[in-house]
DNA sequence: GCGCGCCAACTTCCATGCAAGATGACATGC
DNA sequence: GCATGTCATCTTGCATGGAAGTTGGCGCGC
């Protein structure tokens, strides 16, 4: 009997392989990572994460690689993998990237056609609306789902891979920042009023509006972020 | 006798190890594919490319693995090593990323203390002057090279590794085009005037400005580009 | 001529072996 | 006590082989 292949129309473009072992690798450690489960600083030797997945040196040694590439790890050659830290010297810089980036992202969502724009705003107002009712119900976990899927759906809807991509790795290094300043977070119903306002001036068409909003939506927050950290002497994490 | 290890303190940030075979594969497959001798489109075996460098398949397809995260080739599951094609929507994300960027880069550096934005823009018109002396002696790739290093450097003074990071791939993955459309490009001195716009307002530390000339820049220039490349009807380079 | 299945050739995926680099403990000389 | 040389141990870099997936050609039935 032939292998039925099923080739999903994904619609965010996935690949079309079912996974390697070498995905597998990555994924976990990616994982693993992403919720300090190797907590920065550690340094594991390839066999000892491969014993842990339950495979040989090869595909975790491959999937080090790309991790290494995203910039979650660093192969020490010879000596290990160690998962890298963030200083808050790495904080800045990602801010940088991500007021960039998202900026020029709010102008060119502001500039698609008119239908395509009221999707994008009403798409983007639906999660601001999820937002404001975790706010309502002290679910902080959710409030920080709901904040990152309107930064990824507005990157989302300017089309284009690329940024997509560059935001996707950086949101990776730091999202134990992300996770852990949650919680010492103030002003949520701000960030609440400054998604409004970028939704609107894409719903307009205000492609200037929405790109300076986006812009002193990120400027804001880096800069209650940045003392925050200070203020907990934290150095490294 | 001791090894003299010698840690060359090297200006760029480098590597402290020397060239492993995968560095070797890396960057020579990198090369081949910057200056097309693997053309777009092609398509290799791991076996073919190691037998061509001198070394096991091992060290190649871990290289490949690099290449792919970089975007520069395609890593099919048993099919080979796919040279990624550009097609003019890659060439407009990635001036789309470029003017995110770059623009932010140009504001950043404005917003040095006075000494370094001093240094910033001599070091930015001294390329630009290297770029007006080979436009007057005709010499158009000592142009390119001129124009490269000021945007090199533009991005340097930022001092933000990250954005070092993005900007170094996206202009491998468009190192081609641009060594096509060098040939065809009109309004050389118009790159120049730019320049020296985007220098000068870092020298007076108005960020605003730099902000905006680098910005136009780009923008002028991929709208100079894009109908250039439908006019030759390069849908795929 | 045309569609279909089968098969040989080719290719990577992954495990493993060997050699060599890196490290830390320990003995040695001062 | 301190610096240094030596060595056992740990670790990866790279080569290679077996297994399995992919492809294109060829023959067969119609």
């Amino acid at each position: 009997m032939a292998k039925a292949r099923v080739e999903a129309g994904t619609i965010g473009g996935n690949r079309d392989r079912r996974p390697s072992l070498v995905d597998d690798a990555y994924a976990a450690m990616r994982d693993a990572i992403r919720e300090a489960r190797l907590p920065p600083g550690y340094q594991a030797s390839e066999q000892e994460i491969a014993l842990r997945l339950g495979m040989s040196r090869t595909p975790v040694h491959e999937a080090a690689i790309r991790l290494q590439e995203d910039g979650l790890v660093r192969v020490l050659p010879r000596r290990g993998i160690r998962i890298l830290a963030l200083a808050p010297e790495d904080m800045r810089e990602i801010y940088d990237v991500i007021i960039a980036i998202e900026g020029r992202a709010a102008e060119l969502v502001a500039t698609l056609s008119g239908p395509e724009r009221l999707r994008a705003a009403d798409d983007l107002d639906a999660h601001t609306r999820a937002m404001e009712a975790a706010q309502a119900a002290g679910d902080l976990p959710a409030w920080g789902r709901a904040d990152a899927a309107f930064h990824a759906a507005l990157i989302g809807h300017a089309r284009n891979g690329r940024m997509s991509r560059i935001v996707q790795a950086i949101n990776d290094q730091s999202h134990r920042a992300r996770m852990l300043t949650l919680n010492l977070r103030r002003g949520l119903e701000a960030s609440g009023a400054d998604h409004r306002q970028i939704a609107a001036a894409i719903r307009a068409g205000e492609s200037e509006v929405a790109l300076a909003a986006a812009r002193d939506h990120r400027l804001r927050a880096r800069s209650e972020l940045l003392p925050l950290l200070a203020d907990c002497g934290l150095t490294h994490l």
